[in-house]
RNA sequence: GGCGACGUACCCAAGUGGCUAAGGGGGAGGUCUGCAAAACCUUUAUUCAGCGGUUCGAAUCCGCUCGUCGCCUCCA
């Protein structure tokens, strides 16, 4: 609210009520709703990891003039076409590592919850009805926009929304609209009709997380006019400060402008995992800070993908080594790497503590990544080094778990890229080049070797020479 | 027009008062290797859009200028 950052204390010790605005289910969702879902499913993910007790509410609107000329464009019910694009969302959400809300209400199953929060207002005097519409009356309520830092003298000059003479302001919005002929209706005290949009989240957040709560979230676009609304309807009823924290992420951007329906400048979650794998995607949306814009490209996905190779290429280095090291005992430049792993803990702590700090503690990950490399490359071997390693994968495991990202296996990881980058060879038959190769290699037969190395690199399948027998990856960017 | 955010290397991106300006990608050189790949090492911003100011000290605070974007209409 301060829009600054504060300190975060929750109502209730130890436990943080979130409330984050899903989708409205019309169309298939695009990046940016993608991105609004990770960047509020690594902020749950995080407070956990760290403790807290979090009730996460989700909302879906299902509901509203889009999906009703979506029905009738497709010659259906406004349920069907919510309940298609619904399943769309958890379907994409569950690739990208986003995990489900405690709870995930409709706006349909909530019509009494609305209508009872609007008589409230109404008998408050916040409130007006109008040939069966119902309106919140901005004037009465005086603090608006203090979260958008917005001046209704302002809004009410410079409005662009076709004014409705039946209001009292221009920046009344409805609470119920009165429905038109074939239009799915409800009964309410004013008539049959429907709830506006904000009415939702300010009825179903006060029944699942109480008047006043933690965190409410949403991507940016919403803070005026819907969070905007949203604090005046709630405050205006019950008298109390609605939300503690509000965080907003940012935007995706194409060609550095928003990615939106309307600039038809989006793509789909779908396209785009048809291209990359779904941590890349999900990397990608956390290699940025949440609040700052993200480019969209081709080339930075190809990068974060790089980056997730590289993770992946140590760890496989990784289980090599705690496979195979020597009983020798041989410690050998350890020291950097044990003073990282005694201080990765905070330094990713403080990172993420930092407002989410996503980008800063990937930072901090790949510095592990190269101290564990140094001192693998140095040649260690026997117990103390293979502990160190594990502690090591252990830290690394412990941290991708808390973010959601890291979680594969390194062969999981290939095979998936294998499929994604569509190599048309099998496994099987890799191996059995693989194997064709390393007869060559006995033989000293580089000619041959060199051939096949060639062949398959040309299908972007990279071989890994080691002393015990060759691997291989894909690669990547 | 009103309000707000941002501008850090070739690209992406942390850093918001004080140690060498994280990390990833890319480039150049090297170590290792049959050759590679991977990894590691060195190097690539004496400087943070520009100009002023505050301060012992600023990328970081303040002011102005330029540029980009967003919100003010449905939007993640």
């Amino acid at each position: 609210m301060s829009g600054e950052k504060e300190d975060f204390v929750p109502i209730t010790p130890g436990k943080v009520n979130m409330y984050v605005c899903g989708i409205t289910a019309y169309d298939v969702c695009h990046l940016g709703h993608a991105r609004s879902a990770v960047v509020f499913d690594i902020i749950k993910r995080y407070l956990r990891y760290r403790g807290y007790d979090v009730t996460h509410v989700r909302n879906i609107t299902d509901i509203d003039d889009k999906i009703i000329a979506r029905a009738a464009q497709e010659k259906t019910s406004t349920e069907e076409v919510a309940g298609k694009y619904t399943e769309e969302y958890y379907r994409d959400m569950e690739l990208l590592g986003v995990s489900r809300a405690d709870i995930e209400p409709n706006a349909t199953d909530h019509i009494k919850e609305m209508i009872d929060t609007i008589e409230g207002l109404v008998d408050k005097g916040y409130a007006y009805a109008v040939d069966g519409d119902v309106y919140f009356e901005v004037n009465k309520f005086s603090e608006y926009g203090k979260l958008s830092k917005k001046n209704p003298d302002d809004l009410v000059a410079g409005t662009r929304v076709d004014v409705d003479e039946r209001k009292r302001s221009p920046l009344d919005f409805a609470l119920w609209k009165a429905s038109k002929e074939g239009e799915p209706s409800w009964e309410s005290p004013w008539g049959k009709g429907r709830p506006g949009w904000h009415i939702e989240c300010t009825a179903m957040s006060s029944k699942y997380l109480g008047e006043s709560f933690d965190i409410h979230g949403g991507g940016a676009d919403l803070i005026f006019p819907h969070h905007e609304n949203e604090i005046a309807q709630s405050e205006a009823l019950t008298g109390k400060p609605f939300v503690r924290y509000w965080l907003h992420n940012g935007f995706i951007t194409v060609d550095k402008e928003k990615m939106s329906k309307s600039l038809g400048n989006f793509f789909t979650i779908k396209e785009i995992l048809g291209k990359y794998e779904p941590e890349v995607v999900r990397y990608f949306l956390l290699s940025a800070h949440y609040r700052s814009p993200i480019e969209f490209s081709d080339v930075h996905l190809n990068e974060a993908e790089l980056s997730i190779d590289r993770y992946y290429t140590t760890v496989m280095r990784i289980n090599d080594f705690i496979e195979t090291a020597g009983a020798a005992e041989k410690l050998t430049a350890s020291a950097e790497l044990e003073e990282l792993l005694s201080s990765f803990k905070d330094k990713f702590h403080n990172a993420m503590n930092d407002d989410f700090n996503t980008a800063s503690a990937l930072g901090f990950i790949f510095e592990l990544i190269r101290e564990v490399n140094r001192f693998l490359d140095s040649g260690p071997s026997g117990q103390k080094a293979k502990d160190l390693v594990i502690q090591t994968s252990e830290l690394l495991s412990e941290i991708g778990g808390a973010l959601n990202i890291f979680n594969k296996s390194p062969k999981q990881w290939y095979s998936l890229l294998m499929k994604v980058k569509k190599i048309d060879l099998s496994e099987i038959e890799l191996q059995e080049k693989i194997d064709e190769r390393q007869r060559a290699r006995e033989t000293k037969d580089w000619a041959t070797a060199d051939k096949i190395r060639n062949e398959l690199a040309g299908k972007g399948i990279i071989l890994e020479d080691k002393k015990d027998g060759t691997t291989w990856k894909i690669r990547a960017g």
